[in-house]
DNA sequence: AGCACGCCGACT
DNA sequence: GTCGGCGTGCTC
């Protein structure tokens, strides 16, 4: 009987492909399996069994599969169940979520080698310039692969030429698969069974009477042997004894020592364990409170203010159910997943914690994945931002979505777009585990399906050691501009407030909102400021490289010395960012060491972890910075946050401005004073009665989310409508224009005159040559939201079947908040 | 998504 | 006249 495979590839096309298998196969395979499959003309994939059957299909003749690449399932049927899940609710395909879910060190891609056909020699005069390069380079190297191919021609299109050579014999081309993922191997040593006993041991210490090093290297393998009595590796003897590689060798083929190999996990926590610490009466509270919730309900909300030690709770929560070896997933948005919370959660649970991290390797992730899968006891616990919900988890039991309401849960390009704390939310029920979403200031739509009865609630509203919460006070800057009392960027009111701070040796948090305030060059004579060729925004100016550069697109050019419109060397720069902010601190404060924190100077592996820990150690007095400092560090020496220019955050075009800006002061704000000491925060703007100033100035929590409710009711957006956005791309004005006017008509006509807004353009409406136009659906709450998706799917069948459209690219986003 | 096939401008 | 640009269609 003939047997055949559905398999999922990582590509964006909609339905599953048909492989045929043998009968033996079929008796092996389980679905979860990878299988490496030809695809195309040349290219072979790493394809996923969804699963087994005995129906050819009608249309087409199967192929068969290359081989199979698994012993086991690495996907479990609850990731199949969640893809589903995740692919229908954000409209787009199971390949696309697969690719986003499996380290890429698993979806290996087949490689085109070129190897040398020694039999056929040709002469140099047989060969043209091109051919002659890699003819020649095979001369030195057995193999080249297509992409060095490139590299040595210096193009991109290199097939012609290897066909070239392929018709003239030269050359052999092969397609080649191969796993990136090697586990690591550790060498370890020890004493040849031959020397076990005593008394051949005290013969071989005097045979060596005249080897002192070899001598030494033994007696430095005993010692460490009784300090651990642990394997002991190579390395760790050579260390010890202060000995090279070769003289272990040597001892080895003496046969005295023999060596063995072990794998090792690079992802490995080594260090002591410390006990929990006791929570306070309000923690005990809450945590009640939460337990409580979670007999009737399985979703928790705990809005705890800042500082008030909502990580302990979580914590207690996750140690009472330890013993029961389920899986417990932590998530938290990258820029909070800082090892400040990493060695926390580890000094609590040791080595019971993974932790998934986008800087660690291809390997590191393999090793989290298997041991997730395994449900391993290294990794009961995984910590990790949003991509980590998509490991192979075994049984869950608890999700905690720490700062909830972090727009960086969400994933915009590419697909899946989806939001991980909702996400989880579906996960935690298909686990039937319970999921707490934790936030000092917590997303309108969480708190409105917790006080709608769909989520449990619980606040928390004392601070750690009762500190009080920071005093928040707002300057108008408009007025100090007017009196004349302000120097550069700062009001008289916060360098007073910074001076006194510094006097009293306590530390300073300065806060500006994004570079994309960033300054941007411009001309005193004709106005004009040099724009990004690719894309429609200003380029704005990085003083350490001296350069102008675009935010979108990475394109660059020297600074400008004169203007490029009227030739007038008159320029300035308009606006600011952190850097001209830290430049003038460090003109105002001289004897002070002032540090900047941005997406610039973060870069690399430890970037971040060294501006922390510089300031954790007071070696930085004034840390200026961008959205980074708000999330989850705790410094005990600052008792003062500035806030430079709130406006900024609050004129951005979205209908989430409010919010977003109300929960970022309070984030800030948090930094101030977690000691004794009240923090102090002072708020610059030119717009100091602005509700949401006043409703985060007075901790009105309450306030700003009935009054951010009734607008998003009054204005159709969630949590009563859900919104979906379409976006349309492409390089030609024309035809985004004509295109976008189309979708958005033919949605009407099926959703309805109201449901469709637009199309609009984007605030940048061209990024990399490539124009926009966005059109937004809003869906009410009523309305059968799969019905609707359905209808959109058909829009957008019908948008692809135009031919001058079909090279429009169409990208919907659901949520796209 | 890749990649091959196929039709039009700037060079030997 | 070709080389190489990218529009378009297909992949079990």
């Amino acid at each position: 009987m003939p047997y055949f495979i559905d398999a999922i590839l990582p590509i964006p096309v909609e339905k599953a492909f048909t492989y045929s298998i043998t009968e033996a196969e079929a008796k092996f395979l389980q679905a979860g399996m990878r299988v490496a499959v030809p695809f195309g003309k040349s290219k072979v994939y790493a394809a996923l069994v969804k699963n087994i059957h005995t129906t050819p299909p009608t249309l087409y003749e199967a192929k068969e599969i290359e081989h199979i690449l698994d012993e086991k399932p690495i996907v479990t049927q609850k990731q199949f169940e969640l893809w589903s899940w995740m692919a229908s609710y954000y409209m787009c395909t199971e390949g696309e979520v697969m690719r986003a879910s499996l380290p890429s060190a698993f979806l290996l891609e087949s490689e085109t080698i070129i190897r040398l056909q020694p039999e056929v020699v040709l002469q140099d005069e047989d060969l043209q310039d091109d051919e002659f390069l890699i003819y020649e380079a095979l001369q030195h190297q057995s193999v080249i692969k297509i992409q060095e191919v490139m590299d040595i021609l210096g193009k991109r299109k290199v097939l012609p030429t290897i066909k070239k050579l392929l018709d003239k014999g030269a050359i052999s081309v092969q397609e080649e698969v191969y796993e990136q993922y090697k586990p690591k191997l550790v060498t370890f040593v020890q004493l040849h069974s031959h020397y076990k006993e005593e008394k051949a041991f005290v013969a071989l210490l005097d045979s060596l009477s005249r080897a002192p090093k070899q001598r030494e290297l033994l007696l430095a393998f005993f010692s460490l042997k009784a300090k651990t009595n642990k394997p002991i590796t190579t390395l760790a003897l050579q260390k010890a004894a202060n000995a090279t590689a070769t003289q272990v060798k040597t001892l080895v083929a003496k046969g005295i020592f023999e060596t063995y190999e072990k794998r090792k996990d690079r992802v490995e926590f080594e260090g002591e364990t410390s006990g929990t610490k006791t929570l306070n009466e309000h923690q005990v509270e809450a945590l009640a409170q939460v337990k409580e919730s979670f007999e009737t309900q399985n979703v928790c909300l705990l809005h705890g203010v800042t500082a008030s030690g909502k990580t302990e709770i979580y914590v207690s929560i996750i140690e009472e159910l330890l013993h029961t070896g389920k899986q417990i997933l932590y998530l938290l948005p990258e820029i909070a997943l800082t090892t400040q919370l990493i060695s926390r959660l580890q000094n609590y649970f040791g080595e019971k914690v993974a932790v998934f991290h986008s800087k660690y390797s291809v390997h590191e992730r393999v090793e989290v994945w298997n041991n997730v899968l395994q449900n391993a006891s290294k990794a009961q616990i995984i910590i990790g931002a949003r991509s980590a919900m998509l490991l192979p988890f075994y049984e869950l039991e608890l999700i905690v979505v720490d700062e909830e309401h972090e727009s960086s849960f969400k994933q915009y390009d590419p697909a899946p777009r989806y939001h991980a704390r909702d996400a989880a939310v579906v996960l935690g029920h298909l686990f039937k585990a319970k999921v707490i979403l934790g936030s000092a200031t917590p997303s309108v739509e969480t708190v409105y399906n917790a006080r709608h009865g769909k989520y449990g609630y619980v606040y928390l509203g004392h601070r750690h050691g009762n500190i009080l919460m920071p005093e928040i006070n707002l300057v108008d800057i408009k007025e100090k501009q007017r009196k004349r009392e302000m120097t550069g960027h700062f009001s008289d009111t916060l360098l007073r407030a910074i001076t006194d701070a510094l006097q009293l040796g306590e530390q300073v948090i300065l806060f500006q909102n994004r570079r994309g305030f960033s300054p941007v060059l411009e001309c005193k004579t004709c106005g004009h400021a040099p724009q990004c060729p690719n894309c429609d925004v200003s380029l704005t100016y990085h003083k350490y490289r001296n350069q102008l550069r675009c935010h979108y697109c990475g394109h660059h050019i020297a600074m400008q010395l004169k203007c490029m419109a009227c030739g007038s060397p008159d320029l300035t720069t308009k606006g600011f960012g952190t850097e001209q902010i830290e430049a003038e601190l460090k003109e105002l404060y001289p004897e002070y060491s002032i540090a900047r924190m941005d997406s610039d100077t973060t870069r690399g592996k430890y970037g971040f972890e060294k501006i922390i820990t510089a300031f954790e150690q007071e070696e930085i007095d004034i840390l200026v910075g961008t959205q980074m400092l708000t999330k989850g560090l705790d410094f005990r020496n600052v008792t003062l946050v500035g806030i430079l220019n709130a406006d900024s955050m609050l004129n951005f075009p979205d209908f989430r401005a409010h919010e977003r800006s109300y929960q970022l002061i309070a984030q800030v704000s948090g930094r101030a004073g977690r000691t004794e000491k009240q923090g102090k925060v002072l708020v610059q703007t030119y717009n100091p009665y602005h509700q949401i100033l006043q409703q985060v100035s007075a901790n009105k929590f309450d306030a700003m989310y009935e009054e951010q409710l009734q607008e998003r009711h009054d204005f159709k957006y969630p949590p009563f409508y859900r919104l979906v956005r379409i976006t349309l791309r492409h390089r030609d004005y024309q035809k985004i224009e004509e295109s976008s006017i189309w979708v958005a008509k033919a949605l009407r006509q099926a959703l309805g005159r109201d449901a469709v807004l637009g199309p609009e353009t984007p605030p940048v409406a061209r990024i990399r040559n490539q124009y926009r136009r966005n059109v937004l659906i809003k869906i009410n709450r009523r309305q059968n939201l799969k019905q609707i998706k359905g209808l959109i799917a058909r829009v957008q069948t019908s948008f692809k079947a135009i031919p001058q459209y079909r090279s429009v690219r169409l990208i919907i986003d659901v949520d796209c908040y």
